[in-house]
DNA sequence: TGTACATCAGTGAACGCGCGTTCACTGATGTAC
DNA sequence: TGTACATCAGTGAACGCGCGTTCACTGATGTAC
């Protein structure tokens, strides 16, 4: 049982100390030391840490689109409730993993930017999934499965944001956890939104 | 007209940093040449450029918490979906304001343990805005003013959740901004919350 | 009022440390003949 | 098969810089008698 090669190692130990000490904290000397080689090895497969952060980001953060985009590409197959709970529960996941990461980025700008230009890049950001979910409630009005005078932007705003939301709320209540499985949010959340409250 | 007392210029220029430059480059020196003092004076008036981060967190950053009460404490006043609005506009504004800083504590765990912390201490967090909303949502249902089988928590959490995902999912977008007003979209998510779209 | 001393906000210059990065090098593996 | 050379992943040690922090000090203001 070999070990990975060490550009892999070296990805992993950065995307877990992110995680962990933090980006601030996350030093070439630790990262070196948590992947097992010597901090001159780093730059013989990066360019420099920023160089290595970005690469971290952009080949290990989750992609929520083509979860969304599975279920919008067969609209009829399931009742509306039960795909929008299987998109909260979907989301509710993606942003748990992603959003500690992605929320550091706002302590450097500088580093932000050069992820926000590659997420552009590749036709994607943070503001797109809200807009993949109102794609599919369109789909469903145009269908007749939901109310023809539904706000669908209103509506992805809301479903997503909870997912979103759930995912800082909650790490520093006592146990750090929500109070509900994702399940049991997804649930609630998707229902709540079609039958509404009033 | 005199400046105001080294202290607070020397907070103003933490501020303001963490929110330009970011938490990660906001050294003593820039902090001290935006205040217009010496490096040194920062630590006659905090103990470590820590502490003065702390204190930045638990004087600057908004309180959200009085607005929602206030609309709590006479909730017959006006109708839910006016309440709703305004509640949801005082979000957008306030999450718009601190989520930023907020934000870039995932870079500094340790950091942010010590904000977490402090937090607590006074009964705060950001899980207390959907709690505090869930009860204001509680006494609509006890008036009657909303359905007797309405699930609150999930609705705060709609709510609240969006108004939270406007303030990042917007600012790498090509203008930066959402493309709505904050009052075109708190009155967009609270109709569509009410009303529902099924 | 003058004098001697205490207090206090703030400074310039230096300190040591840890950071990201680079350098000259090694040892293993592949290749030509 | 043996020999000479090229390639390549990776290293140990050093580099210089900028960071947070501290030091001895200054000049202004307040206070006792």
């Amino acid at each position: 049982m070999q070990s990975p090669p060490t550009r892999v190692r070296i990805l992993d130990a950065a995307h877990e100390l992110m995680l962990t000490i933090g980006l601030a904290r996350a030093t070439t000397k630790e990262i070196a030391k948590a992947a097992g080689c010597s901090e001159a090895a780093l730059y013989k497969h990066f360019a420099s840490k920023e160089d290595l952060f970005v690469t971290v980001l952009k080949e290990r953060l989750p992609k929520l689109g083509p979860l969304v985009e599975g279920l919008a590409a067969e609209p009829g197959k399931r009742s509306v409730e039960s795909n929008l709970t299987e998109i909260a529960r979907q989301a509710a996941l993606f942003y748990a993993e992603s959003f500690p990461i992605a929320a550091s980025l706002y302590a450097d700008p500088q580093l932000k930017r050069r992820h926000d230009e590659a997420l552009r890049e590749l036709g994607s950001g943070p503001h797109m999934p809200i807009e993949w979910v109102d794609r599919y409630l369109r789909a469903e009005r145009s269908a007749g499965r939901i109310r023809e005078d539904a706000d669908t932007y209103a509506a992805a705003s809301l479903l997503l944001g909870a997912c979103a939301q759930r995912a800082f709320a909650y790490d520093m209540t006592p146990s750090g956890e929500p109070p509900q499985t994702p399940e049991e949010f997804a649930r609630g959340v998707a229902r709540a939104l079609l039958r509404g409250i009033g």
